[in-house]
DNA sequence: CCTTGTGGGATTGTTCAACAATTCGGTAGG
DNA sequence: CCTACCGAATTGTTGAACAATCCCACAAGG
């Protein structure tokens, strides 16, 4: 799919957007088609062609390029340009590193007994599994483990975690994604969200590093493979 | 002290600045001056005179406040400027939040039995604690606690951390600082990576959490003082 | 045939100057 | 004393210009 096509949406509603904020309005557009996977890992972001397809000027659309680069969300090589970044093995390493300090932490440590939204999460990845809907169900299973990590009600840890998540996609969308990948997961959260509550918290823990371990040797190979 | 004794240096100094950095080049210089507190926490940072003092284009500089608001090291008001971070009670708590996860849970579940880096940071503080010198003191303990998140071998998780450290530093200058603070801290670290080395990470761990929930409550006293 | 410059063209990095939008301080009027 | 409004100052954004760098094709030489 050509660029022209990702972003003709953008041209057809009005794109008025308040002063103050068109950099960060053109941020959120960019990071928004990239998780959605519309923009494929590896693709350059030329300058003048966006400028033209966001209606912003190249100053400001560098200023959205500096924001998303701190996120990891785009590779800037110097006089090169901006590319959609291409997680490599290592990458999906340290994302799990980060991951299985995170959430294990969290279960361990975390002072909120709110557990509204995990069970929400739950819910709606088994109505994606049931509908077949692999998007869905991917975007649920991220959303628990993302309100795991929110039981430690940190915005430090949500942002890291929110940003490590963001990462996964990238992997998600630069190989060939096993439909089944997430299928079996489902139920497993929800067998840890049952720990968590009955307050088992280091029973809890231990399943989820499990659960990580596995994720990511599952996951390193078929980068491999790819 | 006024912007233009803060940055006299610079035009003393050949300030040649490669291509494809320049931006950066002014972060980092405005990052080391909030970070040594020589731009006071509510210091305005007009744009027109730091692009003189700075001899970059206001465009440049604004790249550089985009970083920089991103590390929390400034705030930015729409249409009114930004302004060295003012850290608040809720900050505080925000940073020990987030000091009280990644510091034990690196002592528990780190892998790296590398520890040098640890020791050499308490001997630093030991010998500025004997030299009476109160910044290199902190410097070193601060050094001790990115050491210990660093034995987590995650590039992120340093980050993290190091961009909280950072905001402490902020807190240190927005208040006047007990020049004992750091004092009673040298010991007990070196108390904490004996059990560490001991195989005794629990035992590391919990006594961490004591040291941080301990300093997070006199923080916040004196800061409620000031 | 393969290497090794070596141009020119395209793209990025940076600056500058202008204008639009917003805030802030002061001031006239009630 | 309070309110509304005006104008100066500052920030937000743009477009154009120039400098620096990379690329890519192509020619010269081994």
């Amino acid at each position: 799919m050509t660029l022209d096509q990702i972003f003709a949406d953008l041209r057809r509603q009005g794109t008025t957007v308040r002063h103050a904020e068109t950099g960060s309005w053109a941020a959120e557009v960019l990071r928004e088609r990239i998780s959605a996977g519309q923009l494929v890992p590896g693709t350059k972001l030329s300058e003048e062609p966006l400028c033209d397809l966001l209606g912003v000027s190249r100053n400001t659309l560098r200023e959205a390029f500096a924001t998303l680069a701190i996120e990891h969300m785009v590779a800037r090589i110097p006089n090169r340009g901006v590319f959609v970044a291409r997680p490599t093995a290592d990458d999906i390493r340290e994302i799990y590193r980060v991951r299985r300090f995170l959430e294990p932490a969290a279960l361990l440590w975390s002072t909120s007994p709110t557990t509204d939204a995990l069970h929400a999460a739950i819910e709606r990845a088994r109505q994606a599994r049931s509908r077949g809907s692999v998007a869905d169900m991917a975007g649920a299973n991220q959303d628990f483990h993302a309100g795991v990590v929110a039981l430690a009600g940190s915005e430090g840890l949500s942002r890291q975690m929110a940003q490590v998540l963001a990462e996964m996609r990238l992997v998600f969308h630069s190989m060939v994604a096993d439909p089944l990948f997430h299928a079996p997961y489902v139920d497993e959260n929800a067998g840890i969200l049952e720990r968590f509550e009955a307050g088992e918290h280091s029973e809890a823990a231990a399943l989820m590093v499990e659960y990580l371990e596995r994720a990511e040797r599952q996951l390193l190979e078929a980068h491999a493979r790819a």
